[in-house]
Parts: C-alpha cells; sequence; structure tokens
DNA sequence: TTGTAAGCGTTATCAT
DNA sequence: ATGATAACGCTTACAA
C-alpha cells in the first residue's frame, strides 16, 4: 500500500501515555515541563516523524491578522501599482482562511501627503502590518520609524525607504537590473557604434534611475568596443526637449547603435526613433500597454522586467508570516527576479 | 474597526433558525431539501456575504491523495529531472496538510522500458493521480490510455504523449521556444551575416528539437537581412563531428554571425567558437551547470529557459485539484512561461 | 425533508 | 508539572 498515515499529537499521546497537551506544550515551549518527559517526549516525537498540522493549527487559532497596502496611482502610470496589487490580491486569497485581512489605501499622486495621513489613521484603527508603496521617500521615513515604535511591521515595496527602521524592502535591484539591460543592449550593438542614454530625475526620490545609470556605466565596461555618449538629462517637463535632442542625434550620429532609456519616455523615444532610423536598438524598461505595442511591431527590442506581481505578493505573505509565526525577520532586503522580455514571450506577461 | 468578521455556517444557522447541516447541503448539493428553505438559505448566505474556510473544509475531509510523479534521469543531464522535481517538492510541501501524498519514481535513461511497468505498479498499489515525465513517447501511450481506462488522472510534464487520453500536458510550446530564440539571436546579428544551425534528433521522440527548428525557420523570417544556412544534422553519436563541421565553418566562412544549437551540446559548440572567433554569436536552451559558466564568461550570449520547476510544480498542483475538487479538467495544456537568460540575470535562475 | 452529534488535529483554559 | 476538556468551521453518518 501507498498510503502513509500522519501521525498526529494523539498517536503520540497515545504511544507514550502522556497526554497531548503536555507533548503540545513541549514541541512549543509553552508552560513548565519536567526533563524526564520532554526527553521521552522529544525522543518519540522525533523517531515518529510527527509534522504539525497547519490546517488544524490554522483552524484552531482562528485569528485576524489585518494588513494594509498603501499606494499611490498616478495617471500617466497606472501600470506599477496595477501590478502590484495583481500580487496583492492572489496572497489575499492564498491566506484569506488563515485569518489575513488585507485592507487597500490607495491615493492618488496628486494628493501624496495623503499617503502619510492615510497610513497614521490605519494604525491607530488597529492594523497589524503595512506594505508601503512610497509616493515620496524623504517623509516617509519618519512615518515609517513611527510605526515600528508601535509596534507594527513594515515593508517597503517597488521603491525603498532608506535609512529607516523598517523591516523588510520587497522589490527590485535597481542597481542588477541596470547591468542586465546594459548587457542586452551591448550584445545588440556591432563593435564601434555608440550608445545614447536618455536621464530622467535625480537624487534620493529616483533611485531607480541613478542606480540604473550606475549598473549601465559599469556593465558598458565589459564591452569595450562600445563607446557610451555623455547623458541626455531630462527633468521630467517638456517631452519636446526629449523630440528635438533626439531628432538631432539620430540626424547628425552615423554612428548611433542603441539607445537606453531611463525617462519613462520610451514609448515617445521609440516613436521618433522609428521614423528615422529603424537600426537602433532600442531597450528600456518595464512593461506598460504602449511599450507592448511598440514591441510587437519590433520598434523596441527588448525591455527588462521587475516581476512587480511578485512584489506584492511577497510584500503581504512576508507580513503576514512576521504576525503569524511572530518571528523576527531574519533578511532585510528580498530582490525579485529580473526578467528580459521580448516580442516573442511577451504573451507570458501580460 | 477593521476588523470584518468571517460569516460561519453557525452565523448563518443561528440568523434563520436552519440547521448548519441543511444549508451545508444547500451549498453543496447533497441531499434533498424543500424548495422554500432552499430559497431562504440562498438568499441569506448571498446577503450575510458567506465564504466558505477551506482550513476547516481540508480538515474535516481528511482524506488521502495519492500521487506519483514518474520520471526518468539521465546522467549526462540530470538537470531536467532536478528541476522538476524541484517544483514537485514545493508542491508535496505545499498541500501536505490537505491529504497529498506524493510519491517518486525515478529510473534510470538505461532502462527505459522500466518506467511504464513501474507505473502498472503504482496503479494497482492505490496511486490515483499521475505525472509522468516520459522517457519514451510511442510506447507510453497505451500506458497512459490503461490508466484513463482505470480512472487514473494524467498529466505528462515536460515533454508531451501527443494522441493520447492524457487530460493535461503541462511544459513549454517548444514553437514559441524556437521563435523566442530566433528573435533574441537575430536581434544581435548585423545586416548581411548569416546564421547556423546544429539540429539534434529528428521524429515523435524529438519533438522538442523539431518544433523549436520550426519556430527558428519562422521567426527568421521577419528579418530578411539575415540568412539561414542549411541546418547541420548531428545523430547524436559522435561530438567530433560537429567539432569537426564547426571548426570548418568557423575559418571558411567569414559571414558567420551567430549560432543557434538544437543538439543539446552547447558546452562543446561553446568551447570551439570561443578558440576561434569570439564575435559569433551564440543562443542555446537550458541553464546546465557547463551553460551557466560560460554565460559568466560571455562565451555564450543568452539562453531561452523553460521553468521547469514551475512544470513540476503545476503538474503536482493540477492533480491535487482534480483528486480534491473532482472537477473535470477544462483545459487540456498548460504552456508554462518563457524567459530569456543573460549573464545579468543568471542569479535568479540557479 | 431536516436535524443531531461525532470527528478532523491543534490550541487554550482551567482544574488537579 | 500534567491532563481533561472545549473550542475553531466544516463534513457526514445516522436519527427523527
Amino acid at each position: 500500500m501507498v498510503q502513509k498515515n500522519k501521525v498526529t499529537l494523539e498517536d503520540i499521546s497515545r504511544k507514550i501515555n502522556i497526554s497531548r497537551t503536555t507533548i503540545y506544550k513541549i514541541l512549543n515551549n509553552k508552560g513548565k515541563v519536567s526533563e524526564e518527559t520532554r526527553r521521552i517526549v522529544l525522543e518519540t516525537v522525533r523517531e515518529m516523524n510527527y509534522v504539525p498540522n497547519q490546517a488544524a493549527k490554522n483552524l484552531a487559532l482562528n485569528k485576524q491578522y489585518n494588513i494594509a497596502f498603501s499606494g499611490f496611482n498616478s495617471p500617466q502610470t497606472p501600470y506599477t501599482l496595477n501590478n502590484l496589487l495583481k500580487g496583492t490580491d492572489w496572497a489575499a486569497e492564498e491566506f484569506k482562511d488563515y485569518g489575513l485581512n488585507l485592507i487597500y489605501s490607495l491615493i492618488d499622486r496628486g494628493n501624496r501627503g495623503e499617503q502619510i495621513r492615510e497610513i497614521y489613521k490605519l494604525a491607530e484603527s488597529g492594523v497589524d502590518g503595512f506594505a508601503i508603496f512610497p509616493s515620496q521617500v524623504e517623509p516617509m521615513k519618519k512615518c515609517i520609524n513611527d510605526l515600528v515604535d508601535m509596534g507594527k511591521y513594515v515593508v517597503t515595496v517597488n521603491k525603498d525607504v532608506p535609512d529607516c527602521r523598517r523591516h523588510l524592502y520587497v522589490g527590485c535591484d535597481y542597481y542588477k537590473s541596470g547591468i542586465l539591460a546594459a548587457e542586452v543592449l551591448a550584445r545588440m550593438i556591432p563593435p564601434g557604434q555608440e550608445i545614447a542614454v536618455f536621464l530622467g530625475g535625480e537624487g534620493i526620490e529616483h533611485m531607480d534611475i541613478t542606480e540604473r545609470y550606475r549598473g549601465l556605466t559599469k556593465k558598458i565596461g565589459r564591452f569595450p568596443s562600445i563607446k557610451l555618449l555623455p547623458p541626455f538629462k531630462y527633468d521630467g517637463n517638456d517631452p519636446d526637449k526629449i523630440k528635438h535632442f533626439l531628432t538631432a542625434l539620430l540626424s547628425e550620429n552615423q554612428n548611433l547603435g542603441g539607445i537606453f532609456d531611463l525617462t519613462y519616455e520610451l514609448d515617445l523615444i521609440s516613436r521618433i526613433v522609428n521614423k528615422y532610423n529603424n537600426k537602433v536598438r532600442l531597450v528600456g524598461f518595464d512593461l506598460c500597454d504602449s511599450v507592448k505595442n511598440h514591441m510587437i511591431s519590433h520598434s523596441i527590442d527588448a525591455v527588462v522586467f521587475q516581476d512587480m506581481p511578485a512584489q506584492g505578493y511577497l510584500a503581504v505573505k512576508h507580513l503576514y508570516q512576521f504576525l503569524s509565526d511572530s518571528a523576527t525577520a531574519e533578511i532585510r532586503e528580498e530582490s525579485t527576479k529580473l526578467e528580459v522580455v521580448y516580442e516573442g514571450n511577451l504573451e507570458f506577461y501580460i
């Protein structure tokens, strides 16, 4: 017969004539037990190969863990938030029968300040853990430290808040993300040609961009035959600036082999490149809808993708585990997978 | 307050003065219930927003589902099996408290015939579902049909057995896999250059190879400036044949831009290419250890990866769901994600 | 047709 | 220090 019956506390109890309760106490370090019984029990438990049944445990505990996901939406890029939410929904579904109660607090990018106020409100109304996708980095520091002082668990998602006492960051390593994208682009470029970089905002609020740029410059060093042009810095205000610079570049530089986008204006850049010269390779980040279309038309070559649903999922899952196991976190960061998307595997990323 | 208490059968029962059991019967279509009570119950259930608690359900059911994973190992490539097993282990862990009992039946490629005999034995000893990673395709057909006749659930993993009555295939779409690899390679090749293909075995036992080759030829059509050389056919017996052909090719063809490997001899090919000419791009499939090293040294450019752990996981998970929900499968195939691995994201695929 | 009661394995309270 | 006992929410014989 194939069946191997699971061992329960009751089985052990019967075998050594010690009550379930006592065995339970020993296994879970509750109350006082004599050394002698402890020894016997632990031995039997080991040799009978006892594995606790989580379903029964969850049922017996029957607690509620209130966890909040706080994030922001911006009309231009609902992409990030929507994908994080996919993952948090999965987690909510997976743990709903085991006491997870997930509350959403979503604000518009317009009123950034709201986010922090909402978080304080939630903390007072009994939320035990927070997954925060921060709309601002600097002002969030104090808020997070306050939460930790109140005994709450805090996980930052997708965008980290450095130098604060959050328990965990779940998101991609932007430096590595830059390295990977640089590699993908560099391999597409024949020796002797040049790469242009479009750089977005700088400073602590734009760690994603500065880190990716750092990764790029690092990696390109391994391709000595490829030259990196000085970056074009875009302040985010007037897309026409990109347009003018790029059209000039395309018409003047016959040696341009590729473009590396760090402005999140891949859509615009792709359109312009396509009009002028379709031999220039184009690599960027993330998969919003317009990007998908350009990939299908082959006008964007590849995109480095961070698995945002996984980030949302993991953030909530870890919070749930912090709260239910009340085990302290051993890790402080969880870097999620970086993937490369082409037209050929685009369908798996929708 | 944030907490929203979960509604239980007991809650509903108290509210409308109808026993838990009756409500249960109505919700699960067991036994006979009068139209009147049925109406009342369903209405209340809906307005109270009742959601059944899976943990309690699993605990109460307390059944065992015996599922077997049958696979083969080959000394040269323990890679595939090991990765499938990672996934099946996850599933076993995840569902162990909900009645999943996973049995492994692994044979050596040397005695292929064993696999089918072992499967019959398991079927007789009470296994309810089978995840099969087949060592041979053709002889497995009858075996699978027999299993289905015996009322067993059958899922093929990683390699399908066509024209049989298996319930589900979980694995990659090899045609799409070829398309993707072709795209990755083509984008790295300057116009006017050529691609050489190393082709492994043909016929029904090698669908993976023939399908990938079909994908390649299809996709290269979208890159009119790139020429595909007639494939070199390798019968799998004498690696020296590859060596001779390739060295000749490298020294004679100054126009060679890339190599597409379908022989699973990427290690050998990479070494030779590296010795002669490191400008030729090299793209292949799957991530065995030797390939990883070549990627780190930049001598293999990229590899198309099929998520084997996910395949193992999904196969077992679906079997478990078939058996526990006793719901018939609506899908007959599940294509797993195809990913592109470079040096820059290799660390996520170990 | 409807309801009672026991049981799944773990946890928590309260006696002894 | 140890154990009896009653939950947790759902399922299922079996009784009414």
